[in-house]
DNA sequence: CTCCTATGGCTAGCGTGGCTAGCTATAGGT
DNA sequence: ACCTATAGCTAGCCACGCTAGCCATAGGAG
């Protein structure tokens, strides 16, 4: 998997992780992970800045809590986030469908 | 359609316009704003130093015409350029495929 | 004639944003 | 003693689409 596809699209995938309560960074990463079949194995450096990222935009709010002797902020969604995730879902229809079109669909019109 | 979430699927889609026979830039920009119903509408500034780089890379050959006056730069698939569009197709159905199922999916494995 | 638009091509440099490399720290297994 | 998994973070790199700007011809509007 190249690394440039996921441009764009990683903020709908952390938003979409959140949907059914909150989760903390590294739980985020693996459950991308798992759900993606091994396919989107984001390092830390890909999963943490953009967290903050969503954060500072207002879609995400972090608290930090304590488990296990370990530190962890977990993150939830704010309505503006829940807005945003639905945003994201509706563009994401889109653009994936025009580009499934372009790539597999029927012959293209005769060239000028 | 935000300008990020094009990048890393720029090259499938040029590679795409040229299958069924050669076309020159403009055609290519034009075929794509059609063929995607307006949402794909690149400047030339995305699509020209693209197609330099895809021609660099020895997956389309370009050749000089004039027509009404005007030159133009035609653009055909090499053979590696073929295998290249069928790899990113598989690419691309891999990659979607992913994407909706995180996006759209049932519901997500309860949080650790 | 002049101007505007569409056609057709090009480049320099910007900006976004995911990635690499590197760091800190605890828990638990070998 | 060492390694792995868990958990978090940052600085800086780099790929690549976009902005802004340029050149040139054809054809229609004024």
């Amino acid at each position: 998997m190249r690394a440039e596809v996921l441009k764009g699209h990683l903020d709908a995938l952390l938003l979409a992780t959140l949907q059914d309560g909150p989760r903390h960074g590294y739980a985020i990463k693996e459950a991308l992970r798992a759900g993606s079949g091994g396919r989107f194995d984001l390092p830390g450096g890909t999963v943490y800045p953009a967290l903050h990222r969503l954060e500072r935009a207002g879609l995400i709010r972090g608290s930090w809590s304590v488990v296990n002797g370990r530190r962890r902020r977990s993150y939830q969604l704010t309505p503006s986030g829940q807005r945003a995730l639905s945003q994201e879902r509706s563009s994401w229809q889109d653009f994936s469908t025009a580009v499934t079109a372009l790539l597999g669909g029927e012959p293209w019109p005769a060239a000028t």
